[in-house]
RNA sequence: GGCAGGUUGCCCGAGUGGCCAAAGGGAGCUGACUGUAAAUCAGCCGUCAUCGACUUCAGAGGUUCGAAUCCUCUACCUGCCA
């Protein structure tokens, strides 16, 4: 399901093809999140003009909300939401942690060094409790209880129908201590193997089902020996004749080791598997996770932010409900080629965010979002160009010296 | 012209003698957000300032140890009756 094209030739980083059901991902690339079967305020036509080459959903929300059985009746996600392209499904895994000890909690990426399971969030105060078999849930909707084992979200992820699965993990954060990473990864590590056979026994017993890809998801936190080891083990194995097609590198990552811990994990992977970087990232991080050696990635920023008025620029990010923005009638980012850039100014997006207008946040979520997928494209570019650490560079140095000085 | 009610910080609006620089909204300003409990959340929001100090509740005067709160007059607004 996935050829190597051109690499670096210093460095891990690659691009590639994923052949899906529903079409082809040119990697490295960058994929919007649609966790409720939507990109929040994004038509899917606007996601195809924009460039977008796939969505990545949720399977505890939609197994919540409208569940499961709905979204098969329709004949799979991508029916369901008008998507034609190719898709994704997390396994919940990321709700453990949400849910769990980040609940109520910022999910800190820079706050290591504090070793302390439970500050967190108190655990009579969670709404999701993991054990060794599987995790316990409190419906955010409506407080009712519900159980998640790796067999769950496989049959879960199986009734979704999205291309791409993952397996179900927990996350830990950077605050746990080294002896509950160890505990938590072997537990992700005994789960995955779960996944990997039920995965297989339900493919099996589902013939006339498009295929899924079944991604196991490397953690191991901010250690080198468990993310190595972690990696190897998953690479390694193999039940009823089955393999995971891909791999997702997951955890709360400081982001000064970001590339570092991918490089850790894609040396161990096999080269011709997809690597997806989950929940990255930023403009930096996703340069970080390319260059390593990652192929795809996805991050809610651009439509969560987009929500609250915040936009990309190449000279960094800004707020259009400043008051700097309310006569200027230049477009958001004079390099972008976007549908908003193209049509509307930063004091008619100022003035619909005041108004609070419900369209500001479609037309800077278009524009976020193009603003991701067209930077991750133009690595890969600049990497069958040979041209990346160029871009690197050149782009870097714009977009942060921006950044700062508007600071 | 008569009777009744009202005038609070940028706006709306609570507050009827000390716990009031004054509740709560809204607006404004800052900040956060990385596999979305997120069109969300946090902070600031009279002035100067480090605790703290100073000037405020239409205006002027008064009662009181103490007034946004009580009294008098003035100005303006609203309702009902002429």
């Amino acid at each position: 399901m996935f050829s190597v094209g051109s690499t670096l030739p210093d460095a891990p980083g690659r691009t590639g093809t994923i052949t899906t059901p529903h079409g082809q991902i040119q990697t490295p690339a960058f994929i919007p999140v649609g966790t409720k079967a939507t990109v929040k305020a994004v038509l899917p036509e606007s996601l195809s003009d924009l460039g977008a080459q796939a969505v990545l959903a949720n399977a505890y929300h939609l197994y919540l909300q409208p569940g499961p059985d709905i979204v098969d009746e329709a004949g799979g996600l991508a029916a369901f939401m008008n998507w034609p392209g190719p898709t994704f499904t997390d396994s919940g895994g990321f709700q453990v942690l949400s849910l769990g000890a980040g609940f109520k909690k910022t999910l800190a990426m820079d706050a290591i060094g504090v070793e302390a399971d439970d500050v967190i969030a108190p655990g009579k105060d969670r709404l999701a409790h993991v054990d060794d078999d599987g995790v316990t849930f409190k419906s955010h909707l409506d407080g009712s209880r519900h159980r998640f084992t790796p067999e769950v979200s496989m049959q879960i992820q199986h009734q979704i129908g999205a291309d791409i699965i993952f397996a179900f993990d927990e996350l830990t954060t950077l605050m746990n201590s080294r002896a509950y990473q160890e505990l938590s990864l072997e537990r992700t590590q005994a789960w995955a193997a779960r996944c990997l056979a039920e995965h297989q026994r339900l493919t099996i017993a589902q013939p006339d089902r498009p295929a899924q890809a079944l991604y196991g998801v490397v953690q191991g936190a901010q250690h080198e020996d468990l993310r190595r080891k972690a990696a190897r083990d998953l690479a390694s194995l193999e039940i009823d004749g089955r393999r995971f097609e891909g791999y997702g590198l997951g955890g709360a990552i400081e982001k000064e080791s970001l590339g570092t811990i991918c490089r850790w994990v894609n040396d161990e992977l096999p080269e011709d598997a997809p690597r997806h970087l989950l929940g990255i990232g930023e403009p930096e991080d996703l340069f970080e996770g390319v260059e390593a050696g990652c192929d795809t990635f996805d991050c809610v920023t651009p439509t969560r932010v987009a929500r609250s008025s915040r936009v990309y620029s190449v000279r960094g990010r800004y707020n259009l409900l400043v008051a700097a923005s309310r006569r200027d009638f230049g477009p958001i980012c004079d390099e972008c080629d976007c549908y908003t850039c193209a049509n509307y100014t930063k004091a008619y997006l100022h003035h619909l965010f005041k108004a609070n207008e419900m369209v500001a946040a479609t037309l800077c979520s278009i524009h976020n979002e193009r603003f991701f997928v067209r930077l991750v494209d133009s690595m890969r570019a600049a990497i069958t160009a040979g041209e990346f650490a160029e871009l690197k560079t050149e782009w870097l140095g714009r977009y942060l010296a921006g950044r700062d000085s508007r600071d």
